[in-house]
This record gives C-alpha cells, sequence and structure tokens, in this order.
DNA sequence: AGGTCGACCTGGCAGC
DNA sequence: TGCTGCCAGGTCGACC
C-alpha cells in the first residue's frame, strides 16, 4: 500500500481532474469496504461537488460541498483510479455528472471509506504524529520522542503516533540513507543522528514524491500510473545485491514481523 | 503505559 | 499441474 508519497501523487493527480466535479451515483460493488460506516453513505455523497482533495498521513480526504468529508483508508492495496477500466478488484464506482468516473479498486479489500462530519471522528486522525513537512517536526521533537522508549530506530519511525505518513519503505531507505542501523535503540541516537533522520525523512519522501511515488505489486497512482521511485531504492527488497555505497550484499531481518532491509557494512 | 503480536483479506511466487 | 507455505506497502485490538 502506498505511504506518504504514494498518497500526496493520487491527492495531486485528482485535484487537477477531480475538482468541481459532482458525484451523480455511487455505485457499491463490495460493501464491506464500507464496514465503519454506519449508513446512508451514497446519500451523503450524492449530488454534491467536489471541493478539493487532501492528505492527512496516508489517508485521502474529499472535501465535499455539504461540508462533510469523504475519507478515503486505502491501507495496503487500494487505489482511486480515474477513468479507468472496471476490473474484479474494483469495489466502489463513483459517477460524475459529465460523464467521467472514479473507480476504487482494492485487492485485499483492508481499505475503508466513510463520510464524516468532523475529522475527529476518525480515532486514527486524533492519535497521529504531525506531517513530516511541518514545522512541528523537528529534530527536537524528535529526539524528545526517541529519549523515551526503548524501541528500535526503525519500529519508532514506523509508529505514526510519531510521524505521520512514513510507512515500511521509506523507513528502511531514510535509515540507509541516514547511515543508521534500523536495530540501533533509537534512545542511543546522538543529537547528530537524530539531526541527519530528521533531514533525510524530509529529504526521502520529497524526492519520492518528486518521481511520483513508487511502486511495489500494487501502488498505481491517481493516473493509473506506476511511480518511478522504486529505481532509486537503495535498500528496500533488494536483499543480497550490492549497496549502492559500499557493494557489500544487503540484508533482510525481520523486526516486529516487518521486513527491514539495510546495509549490515555502512549503516552503523 | 509501552511494546509486541496476530488478525484482518487476497493473491503472487517459490519450492516440492 | 497442484499443493503448501511464505510474503506483501497499514492499522487495530488483545495481550504481556
Amino acid at each position: 500500500m502506498p505511504e506518504l508519497p504514494e498518497v500526496e501523487t493520487i491527492v495531486r493527480d485528482l485535484n487537477k481532474s477531480l475538482r468541481g466535479k459532482i458525484f451523480s451515483d455511487v455505485i457499491v460493488h463490495d460493501a464491506f469496504l464500507l464496514r465503519q460506516q454506519q449508513k446512508d453513505f451514497i446519500g451523503r455523497i450524492k449530488g454534491l461537488a467536489i471541493e478539493k482533495i487532501a492528505r492527512r498521513g496516508k489517508a485521502v480526504i474529499v472535501h465535499l460541498s455539504s461540508g462533510e468529508f469523504l475519507v478515503i483508508q486505502l491501507m495496503m492495496t487500494g487505489q482511486l483510479i480515474a477513468d479507468g477500466q472496471q476490473d474484479k478488484h474494483t469495489r466502489l464506482t463513483f459517477n460524475f455528472s459529465d460523464g467521467s468516473a472514479l473507480l476504487y479498486n482494492d485487492q485485499r479489500r483492508f481499505g475503508q471509506l466513510r463520510v464524516v462530519a468532523d475529522l475527529s471522528e476518525i480515532k486514527h486522525f486524533n492519535i497521529l504524529g504531525p506531517e513530516p513537512f511541518s514545522k512541528e517536526f523537528t529534530p527536537a521533537l524528535i529526539s524528545e520522542k526517541f529519549r523515551k522508549t526503548v524501541r528500535p530506530v526503525k519500529n519508532v519511525l514506523l509508529d505514526h503516533t510519531f510521524v505521520a505518513g512514513i510507512g515500511n519503505i521509506y523507513a528502511c531507505e531514510i535509515l540507509y540513507r541516514g547511515q543508521v542501523n534500523p536495530r540501533r535503540q533509537a534512545r542511543r541516537l546522538t543529537q547528530a543522528e537524530v539531526k541527519t533522520i530528521h533531514q533525510k525523512t524530509i529529504e526521502v519522501l520529497k524526492e519520492a514524491i518528486d518521481h511520483r511515488g513508487c511502486s511495489m505489486r500494487n501502488y498505481r497512482d491517481g493516473l493509473g500510473q506506476v511511480g518511478l521511485f522504486k529505481e532509486r531504492l537503495a535498500v528496500y527488497a533488494r536483499q543480497g545485491l550490492p549497496c549502492p555505497r559500499c557493494h557489500q550484499p544487503i540484508r533482510r531481518i525481520t523486526q516486529s514481523g516487518r521486513g527491514t532491509f539495510y546495509c549490515g557494512h555502512c549503516q552503523k
């Protein structure tokens, strides 16, 4: 599933193509995706215009002309495709009054869609840490969080209450760029390393957005296209291949049940 | 309270 | 070919 750069790419694309469009109908092919919605999902969308599309963490937020919000959690395999071909993974179709359509596809059905009057109704948003590009995300904040935990730094980067939007791919790439071993206890990092983590987090995420994210198995951007950042991944899913920096083989370990990829030679 | 683990669900792939 | 087991980008709740 998409992490912050992929969701940001989708949101930017959809803003260009969908802003101002009016929902003429919503077809639910798989009601399981609406399991969080109490009732009247379609009724709270139909006939309304899209004012804009935004992002918080990895969630897509469609601002409706009623003042309500359509919140879409893509999770691992969700895709929002404007004017694509419906297939067996198409779970919802949003039709617009101009004849165009937006498809929500989701192979694993982990995704969820809800309409809320207030974003605080989404529990997840209330515990989410700062956006990495916001002014709240500072070396001082990282330092404070790191000091209070015994966890490995990789697990802390993945923790969405620490900072929003970083998933497994970018956690690995940030640590590689910062030359920090993912198994190090966060509290043991030096001030210089904390500063590096801060800088590399922003650098990697911005670069990934510039390249329209990266496609592993299922990611597609808002135009149904694959992302280009995959070519620039140094460690993720590259176990056994040479490290771009020192040419030693990349290692794969498991941390809290998730794969971690790193160079044991140049990540200290 | 903080941290880990399994569950959620589907499908691709490697190995036999 | 067909089976089994493992793996996958996220998040939540149960449990230690």
